[in-house]
DNA sequence: ACATGACTTGACGTTAACGTAAACGTTAAC
DNA sequence: GTTAACGTTTACGTTAACGTCAAGTCATGT
C-alpha cells in the first residue's frame, strides 16, 4: 500500500461510507451524476464527487428520481453561463423549491394526522357498561375508527 | 339514469377527481388499500373510501411505499384493539413519525441550498477585466461553481 | 334489435433503480 | 505461484406501480 492517500476514495470506500454499494455509484456514473476521475481503468473519488453523491442521496431521500437530481446537480454547473441560461437556471431553481415546500406541507399534514391519532389511541379505554372503546380524556365512544360490526 | 346519487362515486368519477386513472384504484385494491362496495359487478365508492384514498396519495407524494401506506393504514383499523396491539400500533405510528421528521429536515436543508445557490447565481456579473463571473454584492470570483476550464 | 358507453377481469408490457452473476485483469500476502 | 481481495465490463434479473391492450358484461338510447 503507498503512503499516499490525499483526500481520494476507491468506490467501495466512498459506497461503504454512504451505505450504498459500489454497484449503485457506477450506476450514477452511468446516469452521467458521477464523473470520477480514472487511474487507468479504475475509479478514484474525490471530495468533489463526495459532495454530489451526498447531494444525490438526500435527493433521494426527499423523492426525487434521479433523473431529476441530475438537473438539479446540471443547475449547478449551468450557474455561471450566459444571461439568458441563468434566467432559466434561476426559474428552475425556484419552481424546485416550490415543489419542495409543498412537499413539506405534505409531510406537515401526515405528522400531524398521525400524532392525532397516535394520542387518540394512547388515551383509550374500555368502557364496561357499553363494551365499547372510549377515549380517556373526554369518555367520547369512538365512531371514526371502529370497525363496523 | 336514476335520480339518486347520495354520495357515492363510479370509479372513472373518483379517479378523475384525483387526478388519477381507474386502473390506479384497481391496482390500490389488489393491494388492499381499498375495498369499495360492490353493486353486482360494478365497484361503488362512498365518501370513506374517498379519504383513503386522499390518505394514499398523500402517502406517494411524500415518499412512502402502497405497502408502507397500507401499514400506515392498518394502524388505523387497529387502533381500538387489545391493550398489546395499541401500543404495537403506537410505536410503529411514532416511528412513522420520528421518519417523516428527519425527511422534512432534509427537505429543508435542500431547500436552504438551492436558495443559497438560487441567490447567488441571481446576482452574477461579468468582470471586464478578468472575464470571470462575479457576486455583484462582494465582488468575488466564483470558484465552486465556475466550471474547471 | 343493436349500437354505445361505462364497467369488468385477465394478462402482458414498461420504467426506474438498482441486484446479481459471469468472466476477466491487478496487486498484495503467504 | 497461487489464493484472496479488490477492481473492471457486460448483461440479464427483479420489484414497484402502474400502462395498455383484449375480450367480455351490462344498462341505455334510438
Amino acid at each position: 500500500m503507498r503512503a499516499e492517500k490525499s483526500d481520494t476514495y476507491s468506490i467501495k470506500e466512498l459506497a461503504c461510507e454512504f451505505g450504498v454499494t459500489p454497484r449503485t455509484l457506477r450506476h450514477y456514473e452511468e446516469q452521467g451524476l458521477l464523473t470520477p476521475e480514472r487511474q487507468g481503468q479504475n475509479r478514484i473519488y474525490h471530495a468533489h464527487d463526495r459532495v454530489r453523491l451526498a447531494w444525490i442521496l438526500r435527493g433521494k431521500r426527499v423523492g426525487f428520481s434521479l433523473q431529476e437530481i441530475g438537473e438539479m446537480l446540471d443547475l449547478y454547473d449551468l450557474g455561471d453561463g450566459r444571461e439568458t441560461q441563468r434566467s432559466v437556471t434561476v426559474d428552475k431553481c425556484r419552481a424546485r423549491i416550490r415543489a419542495l415546500e409543498e412537499q413539506r406541507d405534505d409531510i406537515n399534514a401526515t405528522i400531524d394526522e398521525l400524532q392525532d391519532f397516535c394520542s387518540l389511541i394512547a388515551n383509550l379505554v374500555r368502557s364496561e357498561d357499553t363494551d365499547q372503546w372510549l377515549r380517556r380524556d373526554t369518555g367520547e365512544p369512538l365512531r371514526h375508527y371502529a370497525p363496523q360490526k
